[in-house]
RNA sequence: GCAGAAGUACCCAAGUGGCUCAAGGGGCUCCCCUGCUAAGGGAGUAGUACCUGUGAAAGGUAGCGCGGGUUCAAAUCCCGCCUUCUGCGCCA
């Protein structure tokens, strides 16, 4: 959500935007915004205009019933009265009008930085950096539940029977290298100074409507049966819920914090889930990186949060490249972003496996997450990006390091997490 | 999960319908006096959001856990919810 200051002052600035954001058919919101606006301080005006003589005249009241005078008082009740219809209706229209008017703030999206490539959809988007060869082998590299199952690592058809498409049974060194990713990942993100975290995996219908859209949420979200609860689809959703409405101390800035959950998504949206694999899941687990910080800082963060992802792939030995989203791609609470993709030898192509965002002050302004300054307080920038999510991140680590007898080979960075293995062989038949 | 109690500002806390647009204390800031293991006096102290308005000002509204209701008027009465504490119960 915008300042709507920002609207006011330069309304062109926002339908540029707009433009920019290939959302013409958003562009008749700003002059809807400005007349909502325009129209509930002309509410507000009267309506505490009206309120002030309601309080003063109720003391009046007040005064005259302690000296006994009953007819005056009587009197003057009947002028509150006289008012109390006008000023009910004025609450009404006030409260249905700042209700209409967040609901255009909240679809006219975040200004966009200078950085971001113009474009309409991810095919738009531009690679920035490659770090680590891409290499392909001189053998087919198979499917990468063909190289899981070859490994004794992965029972699909048991998932299937017990919960349905999109679940999965990790057995054996597979499931182990799951968590050792996951701890790597999490002692990694603390080296960086970052605070561990886990948070609740189920939120509140409230925390769920301040973090996400409702179609989103339809897309997306697991409710519980008879309880006001939802299953996160990421920790970003408990991490930033956390501080919604909380005015934070600017001595404690930036918070810099890494957590660790289940995550479960129906996956309703455009692509659904794959029939065969593990790409596209209801439930994943995911080391995640959140920064909440003065706005002064927020470009700088974000740079260092995407390289640590690439820092982290890197150290595993999986080529990885940064792909900046272009404007059209970018999600409407969104100021940047960026996708961290890994090398698939298979596809011959790169992949998502993490995704970093500056959302500025969007998100803050709409949760209500401001810090105290000298002079009052500001809305705090956030900042998320995937660290590591396996299974997904599995899929890269396996095909990258695959080799022609069906082993895997174990990075020495994680080699701690398995108890000193340093390979994965295939379990004979 | 059941029962009881509670939620007021940075902290403690008074306050059962109207001189409370929240008393008092602690703390904090400033001033005075004193002069060093200290003590006393005075002044200020609700952060915030929104609106009107200006050269600067100034004013108004909201706000006593959250949301409704009753009333001319709500911290106060009524309803729902959240949270905390205590006890019982249940449970890795």
């Amino acid at each position: 959500m915008i300042d709507i200051a920002l609207l006011r002052n330069d309304p062109e600035l926002v339908r540029e935007n707009i433009r920019k954001k290939f959302q013409h058919q958003k562009l008749p919101l700003v002059d809807e915004a400005l007349a909502l606006d325009g129209r509930r301080r002309t509410l507000q005006t009267e309506g505490d205009a009206l309120r002030a003589s309601r309080n003063a005249l109720s003391k009046e009241i007040g005064r005259l019933m302690k000296e006994q005078k009953r007819e005056e008082a009587e009197a003057v009740k009947a002028q509150v009265t006289a008012n109390a219809e006008r000023l009910a209706a004025i609450e009404a229209e006030t409260d249905e009008v700042s209700e209409k008017l967040k609901g255009v703030m909240m679809r006219i999206p975040n200004i966009i930085s200078a950085d971001t490539p113009i474009g309409k959809d991810d095919t738009e988007n531009v690679e920035r950096k490659r770090f680590l060869e891409p290499k392909v082998p001189d053998f087919e590299v198979p499917y990468h539940l063909d190289i899981l199952e070859k490994l004794g690592g992965i029972d699909i058809d048991s998932a299937r029977r017990t919960s349905g498409q999109g679940f999965y049974y990790l057995t054996g060194d597979i499931a182990r290298l799951h968590s050792a990713v996951l701890a790597y990942a999490r002692d990694f993100m603390i080296g960086k100074g970052f605070t561990y975290c886990i948070p609740p995996f189920m939120i509140r219908s409230d925390v769920v409507s301040g973090v996400m859209s409702f179609e989103e949420m339809d897309g997306m979200m697991y409710k519980i049966e008879g309880e006001d609860l939802y299953l996160i689809g990421t920790s970003e959703h408990s991490m930033i819920g956390r501080f919604a409405g909380q005015t934070v101390e600017e001595a404690k800035l930036p918070l810099t914090l890494t957590s660790y959950s289940p995550c479960f998504r129906k996956e309703k949206g455009a692509h659904g889930i794959e029939e065969r694999g593990i790409y596209r899941i209801h439930q994943f687990e995911k080391q995640e990186m959140i920064v909440i910080c003065k706005p002064e800082d927020s470009e700088a963060w974000y740079e260092k949060m995407w390289n640590y992802t690439v820092e982290l792939f890197v150290s595993m030995g999986i080529p990885v490249r940064q792909l900046e989203c272009c404007s059209g791609d970018l999600a409407d609470l969104k100021y940047r972003s960026c996708d961290v993709e890994a090398w698939s030898p298979r596809q011959k192509k790169y992949f998502e496996v993490g995704s970093c965002s500056n959302l500025t002050d969007a998100q803050a302004r709409r949760l209500g997450i401001r810090y105290k300054t000298e002079k009052g307080s500001a809305y705090c920038h956030t900042l998320n990006n995937t660290v590591a999510a396996p299974p997904r991140m599995l899929i890269a680590f396996v095909e990258n390091h695959l080799r022609a007898d069906g082993s895997v080979e174990i990075p020495e960075v994680l080699r701690p997490y398995m108890g000193g293995k340093t390979e994965i062989t295939p379990r004979q038949a």
